[in-house]
DNA sequence: TAAAAATACTCCATAGGTATTTTAT
DNA sequence: ATAAAATACCTATGGAGTATTTTTA
């Protein structure tokens, strides 16, 4: 069977035309490589050298076979250093998931460094709500999911810095006028939420929050999606609590207040799993912290 | 060191995903492919393998490798395969040198037909005259020549049909109003010959034409190019006696005519070398003849 | 006759086999 | 209990070495 040593051995001699050279080159012997050429032309079934007394020459067949078997060795050492560099995680594939929220700017600010320093990694981006991160982390459909959470136990983790919560009131609100406001003011407001299921934390702070500013928020819109809940707030339906990063979110008819007495905070986290990590989220980690 | 053998059993390995079955597809025992798999992994320094219990998966490397694994094998494949196609003559370059009268029509036609045959190979082209085509054959600067000569012992040789020889005079000639002419009429004209080192055979069989008519041509002006011998006989300048397939030549000015008992015949083959024929010559011999 | 390739042979490294153990389902 | 991978050990093929012969420049 031809082996890659076949042609390796091939190239050193059809590059010196001289075996015992080409024999010291590779530091073999020349009797050993005289065998492995007499083999090799043999399994091909082609003359490779014409062999006039010491005088080796290429046949037409093996001027074109030094190019191919050039060719093969390079692409041979190219598998090998490719998969080197996808064990460092610098190739491969990276399916990030995320929740709306921190798509807004997080993930393109992670993105764009992210990128430029691995450009050979193809992202996917996949948007979706908490519970489906995590049931996607968990199947290995993706690698890693930046979302708002507290760390936990099923997954290696890595937290951003804390956020503070904003309110978020449409423009033409009584309270609009003040730079800033006190929860309670809004106790009597409907209040807008996301499904727990679709962002599970940041439903909880808005009632931490209230709570913290002694009451319940009632009654309650629950959204599936960001925008549905900032259309509704636009259109004076009720109000919001969200994080600070909301306010890059720059829709028509709706203002962003901060909240005086603010007792908590939530924090976007990278999360991915325990077990067989890809290489390449070790490489995103360092471009998170930056 | 990496061979191909790991190459191969890798890619099986990483199909199946099963050491046992894949062991039994490459006709192996499950040990042996066990380490194969071991030693590639140790020697790249990749994990190319989770291995939770029995449950083999592919690490993101392993994804990687298993791609460049399979680029590399097929073009491995693709160096034997061409080596032997190149050794039929099926790819590689064909250095093909032939004289000006030969690439009139006969060259044309012989490399249509071969290059739909054999798309793959490479031709160039080299147009020179009869002494510098041999001395060509004999370095190995072209492959083939195709000029008007005898065979000879020097090289390998193929001829094509014999060819009568025309009388080619200016169109307003005295003679060209006969259909046809006897040779000693021209025999007080001036002779238009090819330089000997140009086209030596038809150099002599302007001379032998003569001689078989009862006549020495004189005078003579030699030239070295078609081009310039067709020139100065449209310019009334002389007459010449040329291969009859000059004829699809249409230059204004010059016309052609059959020679009554003429006795000389020339004939176009193809030249090549003894030593170390291109196998690309055999295939072109084979258009030759159809 | 000097130098290079081919041949003859020997040896040992290792690819691959068999038998067995370990491990997970 | 079963099936698959890992481990241990053995065998033998063949890759590479040394010594020698053949060839040609």
């Amino acid at each position: 069977m031809l082996e890659n040593r076949h042609l390796r051995y091939f190239v050193e001699v059809a590059k010196c035309l001289h075996v015992t050279k080409a024999a010291k080159r590779l530091h073999i012997a020349q009797p050993a490589l005289t065998q492995n050429i007499h083999q090799l032309e043999e399994e091909l079934g082609v003359e490779l050298f014409h062999r006039e007394g010491h005088r080796l020459t290429l046949t037409q067949a093996g001027q074109v076979f030094l190019k191919e078997a050039e060719a093969s060795l390079l692409q041979f050492d190219h598998a090998q250093r490719t998969a080197q560099r996808a064990a460092r995680g610098e190739v491969g594939k990276l399916a990030l998931g995320f929740q709306s929220m921190a798509g807004l700017s997080v993930v393109p600010h992670i993105l764009r460094r992210f990128q430029s320093s691995y450009p050979d990694v193809e992202v996917v981006l996949h948007e979706m709500g908490s519970a489906m991160l995590t049931n996607s982390l968990r199947s290995g459909e993706i690698d890693a999911a930046l979302f708002y959470a507290v760390s936990d136990d099923e997954f290696a983790s890595h937290s951003l810095a804390p956020e503070p919560l904003v309110a978020v009131l449409p423009e033409d609100h009584l309270l609009a006028k003040h730079s800033s406001i006190g929860l309670k003011d809004l106790a009597q407001e409907r209040f807008i939420l996301p499904l727990p299921s679709e962002a599970e934390v940041l439903h909880h702070a808005v009632f931490a929050e209230c709570a913290a500013a002694g009451f319940q928020p009632s009654p309650v819109q629950e959204v599936a999606t960001l925008i549905a809940g900032l259309g509704l707030i636009a259109a004076r339906f009720g109000v919001s609590i969200l994080p600070v990063s909301i306010e890059v979110f720059g829709r028509k008819g709706i203002i962003f207040r901060p909240i005086r007495d603010s007792r908590v905070t939530v924090q976007l986290a990278l999360f991915w799993p325990k077990e067989n990590p890809s290489p390449i989220v070790t490489r995103l980690l360092e471009c998170v912290d930056q």
